[in-house]
DNA sequence: CTAATTACTAAGCAATTGCTTGGTTTATAA
DNA sequence: TTATAAACCAAGCAATTGCTTAGTAATTAG
């Protein structure tokens, strides 16, 4: 018997998670929230329930929006070394123009607030455990195609890709294109 | 005539840094600043103007803190690279153990405000600056010693340490401690 | 001593924070 | 058609935000 929500909940969350992304957790009000969202305070807290559920699930659903815009080469069948490299040059070089001059909205909320909720430090878990295996999924393919030893040990490799993902992230907001250069293509040459 | 002030400038500053160290900038509120700062509002404002040109001193003074608290070590003289891989095992261990679980101030800012102002970010490239500078010196060292060849470059080399580093203090805040020491296993792996 | 200058305290400012409430609209089951 | 259940809107809550002001205390030059 109940009225149908005028909205659309994870078209709603999209839009909060852009203005997280865009501000940061503590910076970003509820007001900004309502405007950006669309919809009422009361519908917020009626579906969300409060500001930390409501970014928390925006969170997870930044990991569905990357799969989509952001790592669509690397979650190809077939990825390669070829791609990853593409893939840093790509981001990086989007980081620096302004064109996704936020970075990444996982490794702000890490260095933003960690430590304060264990909730919250979860979901970045979560989200970087994706990261290291998709990565591990493009090194099995290049293990494949001989690009890679056979003895090498992904795991560990996966580990410092992930590293240096979460480094751009951060370096490219302030560093210069030289400067990231130097560290992608120092990052391929431990790769054997 | 005047009177004189009852704090050292210097002395509260370092307060102020930890304060923003430990919840950000936008967390971290004036009553909170002036609790641990231990002096009035006014005086804040008299001394440091508003908020946002405190945390840039904050910043600054977050340089000459790790000076003497953090890479005592790497500034020494004849620091080599033995000594850089000491640190960043050491560095890790600490962000994860909890002993800096803040991480570092700088990556922190970067991530949280990068884009908002520019003179904050002008201190943010000086400290990242300042990081590259110091490593540079310490592979300068071992050129000599014999341990990196001649060859060679040094600033690509010193960007790629800078972007460890910057991984590190966001990674270490989440990730296990195999995942770290993979990452640092791996990057002395394209060193020689 | 007195005048001048600055530092200090405590109270208070408007604006904004996250969240809630009261009253109304919309949809469906009976 | 009517009762019911949920969704909606606008207004409002106490608490907190960054910052200021009015009045007082301390210091030193003359």
């Amino acid at each position: 018997m109940p009225r149908h929500k005028s909205y659309n909940e994870d078209e709603v969350l999209e839009k909060a998670m852009q203005v997280f992304w865009e501000h940061g957790y503590e910076a970003t009000s509820v007001r900004q929230l309502e405007k950006e969202m669309g919809i009422n305070q009361f519908s917020i807290y009626a579906t969300f329930e409060n500001k930390k559920k409501l970014f928390v699930e925006a969170l997870k659903m930044y990991r569905e929006y990357v799969k989509k815009n952001r790592f669509q080469n690397l979650l190809k069948e077939n990825a390669g070394l070829k791609d990853l490299k593409h893939f840093f040059n790509d981001f990086s070089r989007q980081v620096r123009n302004g064109e996704t001059h936020k970075g990444c909205l996982i490794v702000n909320s890490t260095a933003e607030l960690e430590n304060k909720d264990a909730e919250i430090k979860e979901e970045l878990r979560n989200y970087f455990n994706f990261i290291k295996e998709m990565i591990k999924n493009v090194l099995r393919n290049a293990t494949a195609a001989g690009e890679i030893s056979e003895e090498a040990d992904l795991e560990k490799y996966s580990n410092y890709f992930l590293g240096i993902m979460q480094s751009l992230s951060v370096g490219a907001k302030v560093l210069t294109e030289r400067q990231i250069n130097d560290m992608i293509e120092m990052t391929f040459r431990s790769i054997k």
